[in-house]
DNA sequence: CGCCCCCATCCGGTTTGCGGATGGGCGGGC
DNA sequence: GCCCGCCCATCCGCAAACCGGATGGGGGCG
């Protein structure tokens, strides 16, 4: 029986709530899921999980071993990753997530020296700009943009976004230029759901006056992608993260709207789950991503 | 590929410089060990043994691995042990060492209860009078007599053996009834070859006078019930722990030698290899053995 | 110089584990 | 309230992995 692998497998079980979703996450079966845990369970004489037609609980004893499982596949991975990080290598898959259009246009391009230079490297990169749980997801880090309120991620700071408001053009033409965060509750103010900027957005005036106005408008969307695009059709004005339209300023295809009046920045930061002793492919990316967006200039610095 | 299997026969094969051994220490026969060993390095593509005709030594990549891999053992045994101690059980199979008669007249009795109590609990008694290593052996904890010396066991004391002089009664009308530690230079004096005490024995007088004496004899044996038979045989005097020879001097088969003149004590010895947690099974074992032989007279309390 | 021990490799047999299909049970949606 | 759908348990045929015995090559010790 291997074991690490049933270990493995439980581990998924438990965190993702069911057999079924976790033989999906783990490209097995069902069926092997199933067994693996009864033959765990069998071995432990001690019963795991409660199962229920919608899905399955930790016992008690399910938790106690949750602990010890985990702590054996860490160690197991530490094991086969130190005989390479003697040697100074780096090998193996990282997970690693990111927003879409952060991911498409920095981390893509700051990828390319780091897998260049470790050629045993493979990243899986997972670009969504809605983020569940690093944990369901399998990820081994993560890029976030604003604040990071679960407990259960370490997190750091490597980077800050600046923010500005843009609109194009002929939209201005059309609606007109606001002057003052004031002027905003004429226009239609385009949103980024992912974002919480809610119904109000802050400024930082030319003399360090704070300015919150309420806004509105009648698009919202769930990829910056989309809202970069509405903003682009002249839907409406949209504070962004100074990277999203970094060509579209530079090309005149956007405008800077409101310029003296700067939004609250945003941090940029890499997100892992809390374990010890973090495996060497997964240092090297987050070492080198964090080193990359301290030369990038849209970015502010770390 | 099961990791831990792999990371088992690899600690083996490290801790007995060979695959043959190893091969004979596990059940398993040459060709398996030889070949888990060589997917690890595979798998690690890292060179783990030095292999030569007459053994392996370790790589420096083997070094590191060997610490990694003993992790990850202990944590899996942890996590398999966790959900069984967190119930109270106690299960599994312990090795067990002893001396050879101290084994037989002591532990076997003391492990009744033991086994009694706990049904899940397996004990495999390994009598010898030579120990060699701990690790070699495969031995859980083993009870030693006599200081212990090596750095790499943790020792915990569980009794001490008083020791008297002893001789059978023809002997003794043969050869006389030595009065004083002196008189010893004239006698037989029987030796017991793992307990090193030398060509002198050391008592301690009736007013708490020190005295060593220089003994010579022409028996010398390497288990302590080969040294009792020749006593028996009254081919000698001998310096032995009182337990040895409790139902010989009931009996009146042997009687004491020097009264008032009593030779240093025996500590009696648990020794582990130190790992960071002690499995349930293991402590239980432990703990036992103390309890019972601090209840044990003839070995004067803990 | 020869014998023995040790490690690597090859090959047939067995076992283990997997995936698909099926059945039972519970919950949610209409 | 009924039905549909999802989830978990079990059965069965198959394939891949693993094991053990046999064989070959190499080095050390007597």
């Amino acid at each position: 029986m291997d074991l690490l692998l049933h270990f493995r497998t439980f581990v998924r079980v438990a965190e993702l709530g069911g057999f079924s979703a976790a033989a999906r996450a783990l490209n097995a079966s069902q069926p092997a899921v199933s067994r693996q845990v009864a033959d765990l369970e069998a071995r432990l004489g001690a019963r795991l999980l409660h199962r229920s037609s919608s899905g399955v609980t930790l016992t008690e004893e399910g938790r106690v071993f949750l602990d010890g499982a985990r702590a054996a596949l860490d160690a197991a991975d530490g094991a086969l990753g130190a005989v390479g990080a003697q040697r100074g290598e780096v090998a193996g898959e990282v997970r690693l997530g990111a927003p879409l259009a952060f991911g498409r246009m920095y981390v893509v391009p700051a990828l390319a020296p780091l897998l260049a230079r470790h050629p045993a490297l493979a990243v899986d990169l997972v670009l969504a700009d809605a983020f569940g749980d690093l944990v369901v997801d399998a990820l081994d880090l993560t890029i976030r943009l604003g604040t990071v309120t679960d407990p259960a991620l370490v997190v750091r700071r490597i980077g800050t976004a600046r923010r500005l408001v843009v609109a194009s053009p002929d939209y201005l033409a059309r609606a007109g230029t606001p002057a003052r965060p004031e002027d905003l509750a004429a226009h239609e103010c385009l949103r980024f759901t992912q974002l919480s900027t809610g119904d109000a957005w802050h400024f930082t005036g030319p003399a360090g006056e704070q300015r919150r106005v309420p806004i509105t408008g009648r698009l919202r969307a769930n990829t910056s992608d989309a809202v970069r695009s509405a903003v682009l059709a002249g839907i409406g004005v949209f504070m962004t993260p100074h990277w999203l339209f970094a060509e579209d300023l530079a090309a005149g295809r956007v405008v800077p709207v409101l310029a003296g009046w700067t939004p609250p920045e945003i941090p940029v930061q890499l997100a892992f789950t809390s374990r010890r002793q973090l495996p060497p492919r997964v240092r090297a990316v987050a070492e080198h991503l964090a080193e990359a967006f301290r030369r990038e200039p849209a970015l502010g610095g770390a």
